[in-house]
DNA sequence: TCAAGATAGTTTCGTTTGAAACTGTTGCAA
DNA sequence: TTGCAACAGTTTCAAACGAAACTATCTTGA
């Protein structure tokens, strides 16, 4: 059980905080990075954008899903996939029929252009993410692994847990 | 014991990607994740956007820098920083003198305005980091601190080398 | 001295984004 | 049934973005 943790000893020092070595920056900064050189991987290769990439990348094992679980299995909001959606069927990239029990959900597959894509684009991911890994070594790799897992967890409780052990109230004002 | 160790030289098998093992999308997500977080945690408070709390936070120490320092630092591209500073100056954040010897820099410094919310924020962030990271030992903070920066490094490498053996075609087309 | 050219920062333009409003469908309950 | 809330997905609107064009200043070198 955690402890109460109360913030660093003392009020007094504000600890100033150097940018570089505050946690959200650097994944934000690295993210950045990461996403940007990956997705021109494909972007030049094949027009496709990041949030195209994803829908392929859970449709590539011939799936079908629904825009709903698209979007909760690329962490991306509905919308966005929507948009994308609309983009790939204007390139023939995903197929929508209409669902037969709910008519609500469509479903979605890929075309076989889409699957060839998608079977491109893999090794060169694989490879893009081997090449960023390289100056770990396996038991590095592994514990990054960790980490990130328990750090996602954890910031996925934070997210939804405004305040801290505080009472629930939920909008601050001002 | 080491899990499954990869081949790095399949060509073969087009080994499904799973993007939830994906380590761009995973840093996509996490650094989503937390970024939403934290933002919610000034904006709400002091209404002020991610990109201005980085300029806070670099110039928290009371320095004075141009635009471009800025930009450098924060990791934002000049256009960014530009905007911010032009919002951070109609909400008297920040105050804006011609350079004496360069008259194309701007000097940039916080006003006691912001330093206040500099002081307000600081406790915030650093005590959301610790809270993040509750779940991390000594040791394992260390260590991510040491992977973190090492893939930060080897993904600029990345970035700035363009493409494989391949010919240099930059553009794709449709 | 003055004509490139480099540099600092801003503005413009078209695109992307997220939140909220909206359309259409289903399930539930009176 | 009908009425209404919940749900799936789309559209709208205003803000945010990036790339490229632009303004202003400084540097250079002929």
């Amino acid at each position: 059980m955690p402890p109460v943790r109360r913030p660093r000893s003392a009020k007094a020092a504000p600890a100033s905080l150097h940018l570089t070595r505050f946690l959200p920056y650097r994944l934000s900064v690295l993210a950045n990075t990461v996403s940007h050189t990956v997705a021109k991987l494909y972007e030049t290769r094949f027009g496709i954008t990041i949030p195209e990439w994803r829908i392929i990348a859970v449709l590539g094992g011939g799936e079908t899903l629904s825009a709903g679980e698209i979007a909760q299995r690329t962490a991306m909001d509905k919308v966005q996939v929507s948009r994308a959606i609309s983009r790939m069927l204007d390139s023939a990239l995903i197929l929508r029929e209409s669902g037969d029990a709910d008519r609500r959900k469509a479903l979605l597959t890929l075309t076989p252009k889409a699957l060839t894509i998608y079977a491109e684009i893999v090794p060169m991911a694989l490879a893009y993410e081997a090449d960023l890994t390289t100056a770990l070594s396996d038991e590095e790799r592994a514990t990054l692994d960790q980490l990130l897992t328990r750090l996602q967890a954890r910031a996925d409780g934070l997210a939804a847990a405004p305040a801290r052990d505080d009472a629930g109230d939920e909008d601050g004002g001002a």
